[in-house]
DNA sequence: GTCTATACAAAGATAGAC
DNA sequence: GTCTATCTTTGTATAGAC
């Protein structure tokens, strides 16, 4: 294993986060799915806090990395959307998984205030980019009917997650079609 | 405390559920909370899954009752949904709490078949109930510019319960208004 | 970096007295 | 119904060998 052992690592345990929340998974549990003990575990990551601080700085930078991506693409600003919709779908791994984001917000009290920063800094970052792309879709007019850019940002990011918590709660992915159909039947 | 103390623990669980995630919380918790001991718990609840499944069945009565009252009133079906919103913001508890279905959402596999029914029931009467509610607003004229009434239902439903994360993510009431702004806009 | 061994606390749960 | 006492398992974490 060697070097990539740590990022075997974040991956199990963002895994294990999105599927069953912080408090729901154990080192026990990543030391089965990657292969070596907890106490190895500990030699990465000193404390599980430490952990969730990692698995939510790393998370932060994949969201304004691809963001970044999508914006150079210069596309319509309904194509943006729908690409971005496409992150949560993909994200939810058959209702496997949701966004780490809403798991975390879920164990609120056992985080530290450093996770619960990150946690913030995910919803400004998704908040401005998609605040941004409703402007921009207002005047490209490939956005339909749009309202306040903020709110519409707020509204959409919130639908999404719920949309995820849908197809969760019954391990059903046309529960997520379902509910984004609204959404997508606004993009050009 | 006598005959009244299984519902103080229902009461406090519901809450702590709510606040921290199924897996968030344990029986000592509830025991300093309640003032018995946690042996006394289990003479009520045998096992935690056990309590997991009267929170949601109480949950789902309270659901029902709330709706049919609404109902009653007959009134407009703007008026109908801005008290459904209320249901949501009250909830809240001004972030401390989500909605009992999007917490044990996230616990999903540490949840007996028996609650993941529960859960689903939960979300056929909310999304079922909507529908007939968004049917009529389209009679009575009173919600602006309503698509398809099962798709309105189910992304109502989404942002709502997105907007309660959001409110919990930061602590802050605010982002809950501000994620239901829009839908308010809508209603006459 | 990874292991064995171990410490220590907390968890869910049961037995039996009152 | 509630208590004390106890069991068993699991969880996070550390010490020290390799």
């Amino acid at each position: 294993m060697g070097t990539d052992t740590k990022m075997a690592l974040l991956d199990s345990a963002e895994k294990a986060v999105r599927s069953r929340g912080y408090d729901g998974f154990s080192y026990a549990d990543l030391s089965s799915e990657v292969g070596v003990r907890t106490a190895s575990i500990h030699y990465h990551f000193p404390t599980k806090a430490n952990l969730a601080t990692s698995l939510m700085e790393r998370y932060n930078e994949m969201l304004e990395a691809d963001l970044m991506a999508l914006d150079a693409k210069a596309v319509s600003a309904a194509k943006r959307l729908r690409t971005h919709i496409d992150r949560y779908r993909k994200g939810l791994f058959d209702g496997e998984g949701l966004c780490l984001c809403v798991s975390f917000s879920i164990s609120r009290e056992s985080l530290e205030p450093r996770v619960l920063s990150e946690l913030k800094r995910y919803r400004d970052i998704s908040l401005n980019w998609l605040e941004k792309v409703f402007t921009e879709g207002k005047a490209d007019g490939s956005v339909k009917s749009i309202g306040h850019p903020r709110q519409e940002a707020a509204t959409w990011l919130a639908a999404l997650e719920g949309a995820q918590l849908a197809a969760r709660a019954e391990k059903d992915m046309t529960r997520f079609e379902e509910t984004v159909a609204l959404m997508l039947g606004r993009l050009d």
